[in-house]
DNA sequence: CAGATTCAATTAGTCCGACATATTATTCGA
DNA sequence: TCGAATAATATGTCGGACTAATTGAATCTG
């Protein structure tokens, strides 16, 4: 029940050590770690919605760490509209509706364990709603900082495979820039939720040993497009790319 | 400089008081209150991106509330993407690109003020982009209880004006049903940005005193389509509305 | 006996003061 | 001039005490 245990212990703890912030040393704050902690928690639906989670004196101190962290952490969880605390009725999970879903850090929690399939359709379903709709307003508003970027990302796709972090990161870096091209703040802040949705897909795909098909001719067409000013052909590029991915994803699962 | 003066005082204060809770007693709780103080700030450009706001001893006692209440709040801001704390480094604004805007909080914070043009016409063109797609795709899925909802979202918005914030909550209900119609989670997180989207142009169509159109009918139109299951006409139906809205809204402006 | 009211228990909210830790900036030495 | 040890500084974490709000039960009232 630890978060720290002294030092080098033999991995015999029972249940699933609650917190261990990372690798070597202490990466992210402690604060994060215990946030990571009750988020994968809550998010996995180990503690479903309507629950009241322990109280903070008792939690805190089952987590070894002070009551000022703990609380730190649950502030981050309200934030995100995970949980809401009121005096004596304690902590509760909110229904599923009031989280943030296209919150980052929830988008991690939820991918950090095994991800619910029809979450991942969700997702799915939004990229396909909005990429294809940036790609055209993109295809109308970049300028050269914007084709540079996704002229760079293509670059990082082609040197690497998809099989590679540096790969799905060049991936990741071609959508960001895209909506960035839109130069529309809401899109923009969509990006990193429709990274999260396209580096995990990858992911699926690599680890069910099914690349069949190579994405690079699909996006560079999206590039082309896009370069060209023409909007609607973007649109259609775009399209068929996700598309595309959607398939392969489906049929990887 | 004081948060909770002892009582009343003639309001004698030549900068605008920096934390009143709320009208009667006291609303929200003491660290949302700093929250939405901070938050404001930064939102509305008081304090730039790239700033470092005051230390948190100093900042506290200056706001005259405890460190424990300001840290608080800080991760609430960090939650939102809006600020990053480091040691010795202090407290920094992150650049525009890495908030939340969708964030419901963070929409509140940017309405509270002066709302900036451009980001109104970045939500507009979200929900161009959105909406209809969440009405074909409500049109396929909708089950008794959705209908019910918008129906009643509908009667609601039949018997209140969009003058009164009855009628302006009828309104959002109707785009929040619809959303929720489409059972997918994602879009179900976007019903808060786009219903403070919705709400905020409405209000500000009243304030310039040019309502020269009935929504009612669009809505009608939608929902009829919805309710038939004709998923094209409601995607048809909805991409009316929302670029009529758009239209008067731009009038307006 | 049903309903409203008071009251006590519980839990989050706030405060304070101290120490630990991580970075940056500086200073010293090769 | 450059690099490494060092000091200064702001956040991070800790612990305990007290406050305030809310709930649920006991109690009083109609």
């Amino acid at each position: 029940m630890a978060l720290q245990e002294e030092e080098a212990q033999p991995a015999a703890a029972t249940a699933a050590d609650p917190l261990t912030p990372s690798p070597k040393g202490s990466g992210r704050r402690l604060r994060g770690a215990v946030a990571h902690y009750l988020g994968t928690a809550i998010v996995s639906g180990r503690i479903a919605p309507g629950e009241r989670l322990t109280g903070e004196v008792a939690n805190s101190e089952a987590l070894d760490v002070s009551r000022s962290a703990y609380r730190e952490a649950v502030q981050v969880l309200t934030a995100k509209g995970l949980v809401e605390s009121r005096p004596k009725a304690g902590t509760r999970v909110l229904p599923r509706s009031k989280w943030n879903m296209l919150d980052p850090a929830v988008l991690a929690w939820a991918f950090s364990g095994e991800p619910d399939l029809e979450f991942v359709r969700d997702l799915f379903e939004l990229r396909g709603i909005v990429e294809p709709n940036a790609a055209r307003l993109a295809a109308e508003r970049r300028d050269k900082t914007d084709i540079k970027a996704m002229k760079d990302a293509i670059g990082k796709m082609r040197r690497h495979t998809l099989a590679t972090e540096a790969g799905r990161a060049a991936d990741r870096d071609f959508h960001d820039a895209l909506l960035r091209a839109t130069h529309n703040s809401t899109l923009i802040a969509l990006s990193a939720s429709i990274g999260a949705a396209v580096n995990w897909t990858t992911q699926f795909k690599q680890r069910a040993r099914a690349l069949p098909r190579d994405p690079l001719p699909d996006h560079v067409r999206v590039f082309d497009a896009i370069a060209a000013g023409d909007g609607e052909a973007a649109s259609q590029a775009m399209r068929i790319l996700v598309d595309l991915a959607l398939e392969d994803t489906r049929s990887a699962m």
